[in-house]
Parts: structure tokens; C-alpha cells; sequence
DNA sequence: CGAACGTCCCACCCGATGTC
DNA sequence: GACATCGGGTGGGACGTTCG
């Protein structure tokens, strides 16, 4: 996000930019940690330190003003400061200009080294590897990628990031404060949209579908409204997730069904299915695994639903973390279609 | 020794900030 | 919002140093 001008004035001086904002506290830290001791006050000036480097520099009070755009009584004033923080006077007229004395020669030495301490912490950069790391991603996804996520993200894993953990946790409420705190990195399945802050990518298609078990008695190769509403179902708690859409779509259609038995898991579906005459409404990627053994059978609903998103959800302040973008690009590499 | 140049110091001004 | 305070900048004069 690129912050606007929000209508602010031009700062009135324009100090060449030696060292960034903050950095006070590092050079502090490094005159600190030397034998010229800390200086009158902690309280140390950025300006006046780009001063001394400047006088330092041109060996004048008038070149340093003018190379920095200030007055050249700013500069004395800055410079009568220094020598009272530091108690020395730090530079002294000479018939070759404003020479350093051995104490501004040391100081003037330590902020160099600050300098280029400054410059590295600017210029670090978290770097990840996936073949060496072992990090843990924290996921966070329906049961449903137990079954038709994680065999190839494992697999794919296995291949380029070997100590790579994945932890699948449950779905709930919570998930947007679960991605805000990092204690999960990633949200991924049908999910509402969490709103501000949160950022979203689609991997692919789903659909609802019914799934019956193969020697269903009564539903043959197409299921009816009337056999819909007829049958008793098996159906899933899933909080957190959007698939209260189809609660939604069944009564606003006024589509009664009857409940037979409510579980709380995906996973469980498939044995119970081939053991009863239950109905499933499932995700079609769910119920494509289910009806790969042979004994569950997937029929078109009798009514129109639209279909829907598989999503990857996480949080602004991961964005640019380059562990979470490298899961994200795996994730989109093995699902995105 | 005086001119030129550079530094220092003071009074004043301005903007930011805190307080009521 | 008005006012006080503070930090920091400016302009200008005083003063010091250098050099021809």
C-alpha cells in the first residue's frame, strides 16, 4: 500500500540522507560500547551526527551549511551542541580549515561503523529455504483435504522440502484471528470472505453433488425432487465454512429433506454411506474419492445450486513472508485450475 | 595592516506539541 | 480552539584568522 501525500508540506531543510530515521539508537549503542564513553546526553541528535560527518567531510561550517541547504549559523548551533554532548571541541580552526580532533576523529569513526550497520539491517532479507527448512505450516481446511488435498501436497512436499511439516487443523470461527495471530498460515477450502485485511486466491472449482451407495434400492441413475425430499440424509456440521450455502439454497427453494443422521466430519461419510440408504449432499472432489472404490455412486442434484470456490486465505502481515508465499506458489502450483 | 573569508552569537521567527 | 512552551531555523553583526 502506497501511502498518499496527504497534503503535507515540504519540510523547510533537506539534510542529505546519511543514515535513516532510527538510527539513533544503534549509533548510540555503538558510542556506548567505546572507550570515548556516551556523550553528555542519550538523547542523541540524527541531524547533528550528519553534521559532523558533513564537517568532517568539508572541513568548513559554511560548505557543510550549504551542502546540507541550511544556514551556516544552524550548523554552528549544532556544532556548539555537539561539543557540550560531547564535551570537547570536537572540531577546531586551523589554517587548512575546521579540523577534527582526536575525539571527533573517534567518534566520527564509530558512526561510520554504525553507518554500515544500519545499511546491513536495511539491506537484510529473511530469506527461506524449502529444501533445508523445517518449519511447520499451520493449515487450516475442512476434512474434505484430508482426502483431496493432502495426498499430493504431501507427495509434491516430499519431493522439494523433505523436513517440511503441514499440522491440518479444524475449522471454526476463529480462523481470520488464527491467521492474524500467524498461528495458522494458511485458510484453504470454501470459505466466507473474511473482510478487510485478508487476502484470498481461487484454486478451483467445486460443485455439490448427492452421493448414494451403489446398490441404493430406490435411487436409480437419476435422483428426483420428490426422491430428494423422500430420503432420509446424512449430513455434516461445518462451521466456519461456506457451506451453509446449501441450507440457504435448500430453503429458499422451500426443499424440505429429512435429517436421518448429522456428523461431524467429512471423513466418516463413506463407510456409513455403504452401510445405509442415506443421501449425502458432498462436495463433487469429495465425493469423486468416495465413488472411487466402486461402492458409492454420485448423482446430479434435482435442483440448480451454483458452484463455488476452493480458496487460499491468509493474512496482510504474511503477504511478503517468504515462507507463506512460497507455500502459497506450492499451493497454486498443485491446485490452481 | 587591512581586506577577505569563515565562525560565533544573539534576537527573532516559525512550526510542532502539550495543556487547558 | 487558544495559548504557552520548546526546539530549531534565519539574518545580521561581532569577532577571529589567514594571507597578500
Amino acid at each position: 500500500m502506497v501511502e498518499g501525500h496527504n497534503g503535507c508540506k515540504e519540510a523547510p531543510q533537506s539534510y542529505t540522507a546519511v543514515w535513516p530515521e532510527g538510527a539513533g539508537a544503534a549509533i548510540g549503542a555503538a558510542l556506548s560500547g567505546s572507550s570515548i564513553g556516551r556523550p553528555a546526553t542519550t538523547n542523541i541528535d540524527l541531524k547533528s551526527l550528519i553534521i559532523m560527518n558533513e564537517l568532517h567531510r568539508t572541513r568548513s561550517v559554511s560548505q557543510a551549511a550549504e551542502n546540507l541547504r541550511v544556514s551556516q549559523s544552524s550548523i554552528s548551533m549544532s556544532l556548539a551542541k555537539l561539543r557540550r554532548q560531547f564535551n570537547d571541541p570536537l572540531f577546531v580552526r586551523t589554517s587548512t580549515g575546521m579540523e577534527p580532533t582526536p575525539h571527533a576523529l573517534e567518534v566520527l569513526t564509530l558512526l561510520s561503523k554504525a553507518e554500515r550497520l544500519i545499511q546491513s539491517a536495511l539491506q537484510h532479507q529473511v530469506i527461506f529455504d524449502a529444501t533445508t527448512s523445517e518449519r511447520i505450516f499451520h493449515i487450516c481446511s475442512t476434512d474434505i483435504a484430508v482426502l483431496t488435498l493432502l495426498p499430493t501436497l504431501m507427495r509434491r512436499l516430499k519431493e522439494i522440502a523433505p523436513s517440511i511439516q503441514v499440522d491440518l487443523l479444524p475449522m471454526s470461527d476463529s480462523i481470520p484471528r488464527l491467521l492474524e495471530s500467524g498461528e495458522v498460515d494458511l485458510a484453504v477450502g470454501f470459505i466466507s470472505p473474511m473482510g478487510a485485511g485478508f487476502y484470498q486466491q481461487r484454486l478451483f472449482r467445486d460443485r455439490f453433488v448427492c452421493a448414494v451407495r451403489a446398490g441404493h434400492p430406490r435411487v436409480q441413475d437419476e435422483l428426483t425432487l420428490q426422491q430428494f425430499e423422500l430420503e432420509t440424509h446424512l449430513t455434516v456440521a461445518t462451521p466456519g465454512t461456506g457451506h451453509s450455502v446449501l441450507e440457504r439454497t435448500l430453503a429458499a427453494k422451500k426443499i424440505r429433506r429429512k435429517v436421518g443422521l448429522r456428523v461431524p466430519s467429512f471423513l466418516g461419510l463413506a463407510p456409513i454411506l455403504t452401510n445405509t440408504d442415506y443421501l449425502a449432499v458432498v462436495p463433487e472432489q469429495l465425493g469423486q474419492s468416495f465413488a472411487s472404490t466402486g461402492q458409492i455412486r454420485l448423482l446430479q442434484l434435482p435442483f440448480a445450486i451454483a458452484p463455488y470456490y476452493i480458496l487460499q486465505h491468509w493474512h496482510e502481515r504474511y503477504n511478503h513472508d517468504p515462507a507463506n508465499v512460497w507455500f502459497r506458489s506450492v499451493m497454486a502450483e498443485l491446485f490452481l485450475r
